[in-house]
Parts: C-alpha cells; sequence; structure tokens
DNA sequence: GTGAAAGCGCTAACAA
DNA sequence: TTGTTAGCGCTTTCAC
C-alpha cells in the first residue's frame, strides 16, 4: 500500500490535520512543525492522493483537452505547448481525439465533465448551439474557434489573410484562388471572409476554388478548378492542403512558382521539408497553447468577473520558394515532365 | 452540485448500495429494480464521480502514456490507437511528453503512478535500469523496446530489416549504407544489428553512416557521408532522416532513385508525399496501440501469472519510388539543378 | 498552532 | 435481493 497522509502524520508526532495544513496552508502551521513534517513526508514518499483531495476540494487537477484529429500535423505542436503549461500550472492533461466527429464531441465533453476542472475544447465544426450546451458543463477555453459568451484563443485569420494578400500583390498577383476547406469549418469561413475582404481593400479578385478535406489529399482534388481559375496563385486551407495541391500540379507538369504560386497556413514542420518549400503563415501554436491553459487556469481561479476573455494570437507570414512573381517562368520552357495540361488562364 | 448515487437512490426508493450494484454488478439485483435504477439514473444524468470510486476500490480508470516526443509524426497514429482502444476497454489516457529527456521521464513515471493503473512507457532511451524502476512503480508496458522482465510491445525489425534488404539486392544493390539514428536509441540498435546480420545472410556490405537526430535536418546530416561512403543505396534510422537525406542530395543535383535508393523506416504520411515517394517499412501503429492496450489491461485483470507477455508486431514494405536499380540514370545524363557535387565513389 | 471529528461519493462487507 | 454500516485518503470546520 501506498503511503498515507496518516503515515506521514504519526511518523512526525502529528495529526493528520497538520500534516495536511504543512502541505497546503504552510502559513498556518508552525515554522518547525512544517520544517519537520516535510521532512518526514519527503523521506517516506509520500505522494497525496489526488482522487480523495478531489473528493472533499471538488477539483481534480486535471483538464480535458478535446481535439478533432491529432493526426493533423497541426495539433501535436499545440498539444505539447498546452502539456507543458498545464504541467506548469499543476495540472494534468486528459485528451481525445475525436476523429473529426462532432457528433461524438458533446458526449466526449459530458462524459469528461466530471472528471475535470475545466475543457479545453477544439472543435471546428461542431454547431454553436451544442458548443455552448458544452461549455455550460464547466469552464471551457475554445481553441481557433468563437463563440458568444465562451472564452477563447483564436488566431488573427483576418490579420493574416492580409499579410498574404500583400505579400502576393508585392509579387504582382492579381488575381488569387482559394482552396477551402470543410463547408462546416469555422476557420475557413474566417479565413475566406478575411480574403476577400482583404482583396477588395487591394484591389485583387478572389476565386473560391471549393470546399476540400482538409488533408493532403483534399489539396490534391483542388488541382482541376485551380488550373481553371485563372488564378495566378492559390491560397490553401491549409498546408496539407497547400501540399497536396503542388504535389498535384508537379505531377501535371505544373511548375511551382513558375506557373503557379502556392501559399499554406499553419507553418507545420511539412511546409519546410518539401520541394519547393512552402510559403505560409506561422500560426504560432506554442503561444495558443499557452494562452488557451492561462485563460483556463484563470477561469478556474474565479479571477474572471463576467467577462468573457479573448485571446487573438498574431501569424506572421514565412516567405519560401513557393511563391514568386506570376509568370516567372516562361510556360513552354520549363522541361515537363508528364506535360499533360497546362494552366488554363481565361480572362 | 452534481447529481451523486444518493440522489438516485432516493429518486428511484432505493438504497446507495442497490444503485451501485445496478451499475456496476447488474446481475446481483432484481431486473425490476435495476431496470427502474438505470431509467431514474439516465433521466437524472447520473455519471458516477469516478474520484470517490477510485478511492475505494484503488482503481483510477486512467493509464498513462509517455512518449519521447509528440512532435515526431510517428507517435500521434499510435497515441490515437492507443487512446481508442483504451476508451473501448473504459479507460481514460493521461499523456505526458518528456520532449527527448529520459532524465525527466522517471520522475513522471513517480508522478504518474499514483494517479493511474498503469503505463504505457516509450522511451528509446532511458537506462534499462531506470526502466526496471519505472516498471516497479507499477503494471507497466514498454512499446518498441525490450527489457528483461517487463511486458512489452515491440516491432520485429530483425525481419523488416531483411525485407529491406532482399528488396534492395533484388534491385540488384551489393552495398547499402545505414544513417543510425542517436546513439542510445534501442531500436537503433536494433535495426543495426538486423540490418548487419541481415546483409551477412544475403552476402551484402554495410557501411554505418554514423548517429543522427532522428529529424528531418539530422537526415540533412547524413548526406556527406552518405556520398563517400561508397553505398549505392541507403537506409535511414526512420523516415524523417530519410526525406532529410533525400532533401539533401537533391540539393546537391543528387537524383533518388537515379543515382542513389534511400529507404525510410515507420511509413508516417509524409513519406507518400514527398517526391519522389518513400520507399518505407510500415510500422503498424494501430495494431501496436492496440497491443499495448490489451497487454495493460490483461495486466491489470492480472491475468498474466508469472509470465512477462512480448507482442513482436510484423512490419511490411512498401515499395515507392525512391529506390530503384543502382546507376538506373546515368549520372552525367541528369539535370543538375545546383550541380554542386557529384556521389563519390570509392573502392 | 494544533487535534478531533465530520464528511466528500462511492463500494464492499455484513446483516436481514 | 436489498439495506445498513464502515471506511477509502483527504480537507476543513470547530474546539481547544
Amino acid at each position: 500500500m501506498a503511503v498515507t497522509i496518516t503515515d506521514v502524520a504519526r511518523a512526525a508526532g502529528v495529526s493528520a490535520s497538520t500534516v495536511s495544513r504543512a502541505l497546503s496552508v504552510p502559513d498556518k502551521v508552525d515554522p518547525r512543525t512544517r520544517e519537520r513534517v516535510l521532512r518526514v513526508a519527503e523521506h517516506l514518499g509520500y505522494q497525496p492522493n489526488r482522487a480523495a483531495r478531489g473528493l472533499i476540494t471538488g477539483r481534480t487537477g486535471n483538464i480535458g483537452l478535446i481535439l478533432p484529429d491529432l493526426a493533423n500535423p497541426f495539433f501535436p505542436s499545440l498539444v505539447k505547448s498546452i502539456q507543458h503549461h498545464a504541467h506548469r500550472a499543476d495540472y494534468q492533461v486528459l485528451m481525445m481525439d475525436t476523429d473529426e466527429d462532432p457528433a461524438v464531441e458533446l458526449g466526449l465533453v459530458r462524459a469528461l465533465a466530471k472528471q475535470v476542472d475545466g475543457v479545453i475544447l477544439c472543435s471546428p465544426r461542431m454547431r454553436p448551439q451544442d458548443l455552448r450546451d458544452a461549455a455550460s458543463l464547466g469552464p471551457t477555453v475554445l481553441v481557433n474557434r468563437k463563440a458568444r459568451g465562451i472564452p477563447a484563443v483564436t488566431f488573427d485569420n483576418g490579420d493574416g489573410m492580409r499579410q498574404i494578400l500583400a505579400h502576393l500583390a508585392g509579387l504582382g498577383h492579381e488575381h488569387v484562388g482559394f482552396a477551402g476547406g470543410p463547408r462546416s469549418s469555422w476557420s475557413n469561413a474566417e479565413r475566406l471572409r478575411g480574403l476577400t475582404d482583404g482583396a477588395a481593400a487591394l484591389g485583387l479578385r478572389v476565386a473560391e476554388l471549393g470546399h476540400f478535406p482538409p488533408t493532403f489529399d483534399g489539396g490534391r482534388l483542388a488541382v482541376e478548378s485551380a488550373l481553371l481559375s485563372g488564378a495566378t496563385a492559390i491560397v490553401g486551407y491549409n498546408d496539407l492542403v497547400a501540399v497536396g495541391l503542388c504535389r498535384a500540379l508537379a505531377e501535371r507538369g505544373v511548375d511551382v512558382p513558375g506557373d503557379l504560386s502556392v501559399v499554406g497556413i499553419d507553418d507545420i514542420t511539412l511546409a519546410g521539408m518539401v520541394q519547393p518549400a512552402l510559403t505560409t503563415l506561422t500560426v504560432p501554436t506554442d503561444i495558443a497553447g499557452r494562452a488557451a491553459v492561462d485563460l483556463l487556469v484563470q477561469l478556474l481561479s474565479d479571477l474572471t468577473t463576467g467577462r468573457t476573455p479573448q485571446v487573438d494570437v498574431q501569424t506572421s507570414l514565412q516567405e519560401r520558394a513557393s511563391t514568386a512573381p506570376p509568370g516567372a517562368r516562361p510556360a513552354l520552357t520549363r522541361p515537363s515532365t508528364s506535360g499533360r495540361r497546362r494552366p488554363t488562364r481565361r480572362s
């Protein structure tokens, strides 16, 4: 059996209450007693039983983390950051992957609610009403999503899209395509809006290429409409989509960035590994993770009276090799590996 | 306050124990009573408090999962699998990332020990003695690693290396280089051994290129010795190393697979995204995750009398574009993008 | 400053 | 089959 508070008490010649106090409210106990108790506890290798403590304090010391898909390379770094900061605040993380199924999420939140003090919820596609239901179960922080009345950490998509467009406009592009993510995704809507607003301000045209799964293969599917759109630069919903698109373009003999520029979003490590390296918007998951934990801890300490705290994290453009001025490389000069088709420019 | 077992008992007109029994030992209660209790519980939205239950049963319903680095793309899929199967067995997963620091791992295991029923430990570099110390704290299953007396799920490295060598030998390669992982990594030693043993059997030569960080940049570092070795095919410690090597080779104008074949290990999604697609050994994380959970659950049910169960998971070669017969493409014919240097063949 | 006592929500004897 | 009782390890009144 593990060593309990009673063991420590007996060994130190005090009562259990004193041990408890020495550990959690040190000022309410005589320095000399405390010293002795701590020494004995250490010596015996005493570790408080969190379950027992939780039973009485009502706090578990756990926070729940719900995400759509850990296999999406955007998330591991976010998770690492959240874990790191949670541990610093003495919380454990209970993570659950919903496999992109919004239907199971509410159920998970409900099951989790009893076992955690609060939840960090990453659910791009849950319906707002379900989101609010979930949040009503306990302290909740949304990541990469907003909903009225729920604290949230978001990325400044508007500014990010402006940065992308400014970069492209600076290169001379006038017509930009957007290979969108899932129709129901909140950030997809935000990004599209940021793009159209920003384009209007800069006098650019935006072509919506449609909605695609937020994956490498999803990106491949965008190649057709990308070529037909007449756009000279394509922004992918995320890096996976952008890289998938690049790959499909290469297979058709379309050169990136010579014939077509491509921009991603997220700056996952993959972006720097592909050829050409992907110009992309860095979405700082480390900062976001930290902010999410901070927000939740605040909520748990009840320091947020009435307000609904929001953090908007800044992004920054990473210029790499996948963008260049339009027509940088004359179409007929490049060696065509399969040469099935050229980008069709229409008006 | 949340609804407790007492609330349900009162509402159903029975005692708390009956409710408890109806929920956890259904056969020991009258079907009609049980039915009613369950209905009431459902209606009230009752969720057992696991902490309270754990306090008396001594079981937390949690399993701990310790990994070196979630950012290594090999792990997310393993974690997903472990989560999935853990949930099916009604366990929650407490995950901790050690950031590749074996020093903190023992501490983590110790901290975790109190809060979980068992631990799945993925620690390629912990010293065997520390491993045993960790395992002595509670039921433990090792993944991708063996140690005397500790249950483990491993991959059949010997057979995997044989598959790789057979493939390369079939293409006509006679001299194979190995871009190794960290010196202290267990699986690195296993893979190297598998390679040298297998090569001896097939009459091939193996060149050790040295030890490199198990990352994309680590792989880049291997380019020099890969070219100097005179090998016509290089096996990377994992896919990241292999892809990093491919990238560095491309930058030197060395064609893969024309000038040099490259093989990875793991079959992470990246392997199918790069150009050329990477020939690699599929290491089935889904099966491994399942096996690890199964083993641990067995251990927890105490069905393993005396034995130290081991599971060896089979791998399978994924033949893609990064391997070809040696000299498939005459060195002087290929267009050199930067052309700084040719592969130097010695001996 | 310290101890005794009560009780968090639940399960496991033990009775009935 | 069901209810009563005790107690898991801890914190927190309430006395002293």
